[in-house]
DNA sequence: CAAATATACATAAGTTTATTATGTATTTGT
DNA sequence: ACAAATACATAATAAACTTATGTATATTTG
């Protein structure tokens, strides 16, 4: 099952964020292939949406890049800034703080571990 | 704190049909209050964006309406058709799932009861 | 070894969905 | 009386994503 996109809308740059955190330093095509497999297929980024949301956050000053070469392929590398870092984890917070609100909300029966 | 409006989006329909399951019939003023009073007003439903979504959920059949009059203010309540009543549980089971996924993803620690 | 698939970037056009603003009107509280 | 709350609606704008397109290199497979 493939989430319905309207959901996903708006945890982007939060999940963008917090793998940026977890990395240290990630390209996209990277991002859109670890997220995909952290979740077993079920969230898939499409380029159309990623790399715009990359260069957001890069013009926000939330992103910082280094560009290198793979053979004759570019290759752009994005890490954290130190704003970056701190609006990583206000974007988790603010979205945990959002699940519990939404749990309660919907009435949903949990099993997180 | 109320969350960033990008959070939300794409909840608005998984949070009408869920409320409409629960209370049968609602009108519009009335859902955005109760929204407001259950998320101790961290989620507030603007006018601009519930009126077009009731009205969007009415089209696609999922809705049913009956206007009533209270003194001389008109009321339109809204309540779930059949299929209006599958598509609320199948959004909030996607929705569920949807959580469970960002949690794992986003290494969130939870503290549900 | 040729073709298909995967890797890797980017952007433009179009769509969806929400925000903001505006409009109308009645009812309640002070 | 006046302000705030109740109750609907819609139009203009903005944001964010999808879909489509473009370019190019590297790897896998029949």
């Amino acid at each position: 099952m493939i989430y319905s996109s309207e959901l996903i809308k708006g945890t982007l740059k939060t999940i963008i964020l917090k793998l940026l955190k977890d990395n240290k330093r990630m390209y996209g095509y990277e991002i859109t292939q670890t997220v995909k497999e952290l979740t077993a297929g079920k969230i898939q980024l499409t380029e159309g949406a990623l790399y715009p949301s990359l260069h957001a956050l890069e013009a926000d000053g939330l992103l910082t890049t280094e560009t290198e070469y793979i053979g004759k392929r570019v290759r752009k590398y994005y890490s954290l800034s130190q704003q970056g870092k701190i609006e990583s984890k206000q974007k988790v917070n603010e979205f945990s703080d959002f699940l519990n609100t939404m749990v309660y909300l919907l009435d949903i029966k949990t099993n997180f571990a």
